[in-house]
DNA sequence: CTCCAAAGGTATGCCTGCGAGCCATTGGCC
DNA sequence: GGCCAATGGCTCGCAGGCATACCTTTGGAG
């Protein structure tokens, strides 16, 4: 048997019990900026048919987005559960995951995914969205950087057209900023990251797709020499 | 609210039952060939605590591959589940997923993957265990090929060094394998992978991360090109 | 002003999966 | 020959999650 390919293999099946794992999702889609502050999440039935769990469930895991003011709920027609407009620091409590780990895989996603988008022939409303993510990101002030960043790297992602690269890069997103929120954010390394989203998102618009990834890597290594820094 | 990333975050939590997911794991683990026809599965116990189920999940699990003459247990001291000396035909029911999904994330990976091993300073029982490898697909019968040849990339993927992606390398590997069963193998493609796994290998070991995804990706396109011609 | 559609809020009963313990079988060790 | 450790085989009660149905609130449509 070959043996280091079973801690892959036969790794646990599932990753919590369904609330927590819903809890997960409806925290990334905030997080991510994917639901903005402000807006309405789907319907708690809507929510319960698409992630798969019961309705209970899904109510379950508002009440504790509730409880730690991420959401506040509304009832009667047009009501729902929006986004609250501050949101609370993130707790610090997780462990850092394995940091190689979770580094490497979100290189190899991401330079991989810039490269796919930029080999495809994208419509108008995919370049428009591009765009408006990369003008989003880079007049975005400090506090809501991190969620208008990761909806530019999902919408690169999505440009692939792969809804399972998508969700990968989604989740190891996720990793990687619960790693991120423990160092600082400045203002340099905000204008730096912004020239370098600039240069990604022209490589992919121009169909280079060489050149996507080459600027994808470099993005990517500088934020994750500044977390070996901070975190070793 | 981005509506296109809804679709990735809001998908389903939970893939199936407790059941349905171990047995595809114990599926996987023979079908890629991390444990081998003659040898034995980790004992009852031992799986039920590593997939993070109970033992009767696991139980249920083995019964069902028992049923489909996948493996067979042997009760008493160095008894234990055995698989199979002659595996079954995967049953052709499933759907293809869809076919740019699959193709799209498994290049992405196993591209990168390829990269990442090749700029690593591998140790010596790597490096052995690469070579061992290659070895074993290139002097693989037809049968046996796929399992051959899915246990050399998986090799590859371990060489990186990150478990999260050598889990997403095997789980991507399970989806194509799905389809390519559909497709004819021949003697001249077989030869023609040999070849290609062969550049991959050496890239690697050189350390030419640039050599090793090119190698890789044309490896991989051959493959892709074919099952677009099949199946289209 | 009335009605009603759409949203959140609540309650009940079933079924899956889990934990824990015990039994049965086997082959090496003393 | 007897012991015993490790493995598969089995059972029972409990907790989590689910489907389903119904109630309450709200604001626009008619």
């Amino acid at each position: 048997m070959v043996e280091h390919a079973q801690e892959a293999l036969f790794r646990p099946v599932r990753a919590g019990n369904a609330f927590e794992e819903t809890v997960e999702r409806l925290m990334q889609s905030i997080r991510l900026g994917v639901v903005a502050p402000g807006e309405r999440l789907p319907s708690e039935r809507d929510l319960a048919t698409r992630l798969g769990v019961s309705r209970v469930t899904v109510r379950e895991a508002i009440r504790s987005l509730q409880e730690n003011h991420y959401v506040e709920s509304r009832r009667g027609r047009y009501g729902g559960t929006f986004v609250k407009d501050s949101l609370p620091k993130s707790a610090p409590g997780k462990e850092f995951g394995d940091l190689h780990d979770v580094l490497t895989l979100r290189r190899v996603l991401e330079t991989g995914a810039a490269e796919t988008a930029a080999g495809r022939s994208l419509g108008p409303a995919e370049r428009r969205g591009l765009r408006a993510r990369l003008e989003e990101a880079s007049t975005s002030s400090l506090a809501e950087y991190r969620r208008k960043d990761s909806r530019l790297h999902l919408a690169i992602a999505e440009a692939t057209g792969s809804a399972a690269l998508t969700a990968a890069v989604a989740e190891s997103r996720m990793r990687a900023n619960e790693l991120l929120d423990h160092i600082p954010l400045l203002e340099p390394n905000l204008a730096h990251s912004n020239a370098q989203h600039e240069r990604i998102i022209v490589s992919i618009l121009d169909g280079d797709p060489a050149a996507a990834r080459q600027a994808m890597a470099e993005h990517l290594d500088g934020t994750a020499s500044l977390l070996r820094g901070f975190l070793v």
